[in-house]
DNA sequence: ACGTGCGGGACTACCCGTTCCT
DNA sequence: AGGAACGGGTAGTCCCGCACGT
């Protein structure tokens, strides 16, 4: 969520839309607060992002999916099981959220439920985002001899519940909601395993 | 989330407002549309709802929480399991996104989403709905002999799968992962008591 | 300016719209904001004056308007001079401007700048008001030996320096612009008589 | 009051604000109205005046300030006496009373009355303008003899009698008493020299 | 390639004065 | 007299393009 050493232009404006977006969701950031914040002329966001406001929302689903993903890639690498790189994910969120004062997270979420209606482009890069998730656990779940279906609804049941407990989580004002739930279906995976 | 029979002015923009708002969320949807869906004229707003379009989304928040707060307390009345109130709920509730075609869901997590951070009266509105639900689970769970720590994870975690399962079944498109949500969620509750 | 003792609905509509208007005048200030500072309902705005606002406005001009001319008519019949008269009219204009903090004054310039480019009614009652004040100090100047002329054009200055001091004072929050204007008229009229 | 050679954009808005706001005062005037006059989109007109319609009144005033400071300064750099420089501006104003057939006018006088009690910044604007023109006056009428504390009198009821002469002269549809009062005026400032 | 000033309207939430019907 | 309805109006903000200077 925090912005690397590159300070492009494209770079700023990108991690300051993913900020808004995390904070109040889709409709509710207008491009000239991003480029407010992002110190950016308004010219520059139609150079580097020519479909505007929605080509942003894009990439900024890209991005955390990314970093999402990467956080579950590394923790399979390191052979660590499915429930506890679960476990893990919900504690990068949470820390996310307490880095914010539980005023930034789940931005997916919030663009699932503005945007998927209206522009297909979001709704695939949302669905693209869950679905590598499930994925990902699904296969580890498999790999360590879960059954295939059992596998499918643990994954699918882990992804609900770091979005709900990340909504939980902004609500309360506490990590509480959303570790709590990670940890009662990391029982759940590693359990079953 | 179908209306009943009256008809009155100030119920048909609810109600129109509840539609329109589940579909795209609170800030997506303008005021003019909710009119145009309602039938009614621009006055008839501010004359039922002197505090626009925050106050419609209070209402219709509470409207929702309560339409599935009922149906929690009414399966426990019947004696019903927690875990199979979950389920019944879930189902309720994929009951609505198919009739809608998935267009429409999650209305509360939507508003936490967007309008959280701004508003604190709808903020009240969101926590208040999500805390109804749980304490009546976390309640029933202590009566069948659930230790009260595990009983409030579990209600907690409860209400996440639901809020996330009907994100992801609406990307998805399906029923099945907010229904399989449940399902597992409610072994864990009905299987601890 | 204060309400008399009267206070029937027709009443307190028409003192609260002086209060108004004379605050803000008649564009700045909404039937709502009257009615609810009369404490009346909606219905009976339009039961006790058919024609609307413009037709309060009408009649809050010309409560105003005889209020002076009472005051002017009370002044000459004690004997006083005209210059005294327009001093004694400026000292109670001052001290409805002290007593609303400077807040209240000049609702009938206000009304002629906002209202008499659209309403020729208006237009009227301000002409009728402006006319009735210079008319009886022109009166009394003839009666005390001015030539018509000169009559005619001191009469019509005391009016515009009771207005133009009215709307000085205002700016200035304080009574000077307005007494000392009334006085230096006073002692043209008095010295030509 | 008449528009110079350039047509900007800006210059035509603010122009076209001035000549409404002249015929009608601040509310009766719409932005859309301004824009239309001015044949301007709207996204311009926020652009080049950010804090909206409150920025272009200021804009307004300090215009319509400058101009007849301008006059006056004019006829004193000329040797003028106060008296005559008064009338002269009289004169000016009551050529564009004539050139809008009595419908423009007394713009400031109408943002005294009307946004004063609202918005500090055009209190000030307004304040500004009538103490520059009365301190030039002041100044020149002490530069010539005349005591101090008559000059501060006499130069209030200069202006005094201008801003209530331009309502009187609206209201007639005539020159005169505006001009007149002036003169009479113009007698006891050149008088007491 | 990259930035920038200046439009360009459609759209926003909100409020207006008024009238209808009970 | 009174509350609901009516719809045209308000100021303001939206995301976006176009033409011009680097």
């Amino acid at each position: 969520v925090s912005s690397g050493v590159t300070t492009s232009t494209r770079e700023r404006i990108l991690h300051a839309a993913i900020h808004l977006f995390q904070a109040r969701g889709y409709h509710a950031v207008g491009v000239n607060e991003i480029l407010e914040r992002a110190d950016a002329p308004k010219g520059s966001l139609y150079h580097h992002f020519p479909n505007g406001k929605g080509e942003i929302a894009r990439e900024a689903i890209a991005w955390l999916a990314g970093t999402v993903s990467k956080m579950i890639e590394d923790g399979f690498a390191r052979g660590k099981s499915p429930g506890s790189v679960l476990v893990k994910v919900a504690h990068g969120m949470a820390g996310w959220l307490e880095q914010s004062q539980w005023r930034e997270g789940s931005l997916i979420a919030s663009m699932a439920q503005e945007s998927v209606p209206d522009d297909p482009a979001i709704h695939e890069a949302v669905r693209a985002a869950y679905d590598c998730w499930r994925t990902a656990m699904k296969r580890e779940l498999i790999a360590r001899g879960t059954p295939t279906a059992t596998a499918g609804a643990l994954s699918s049941l882990g992804v609900a519940c770091l979005e709900g407990g990340l909504i939980l989580a902004r609500v309360d004002q506490s990590n509480k909601p959303l570790v709590q739930a990670a940890e009662q279906v990391a029982v759940l995976m590693d359990g079953s395993g």
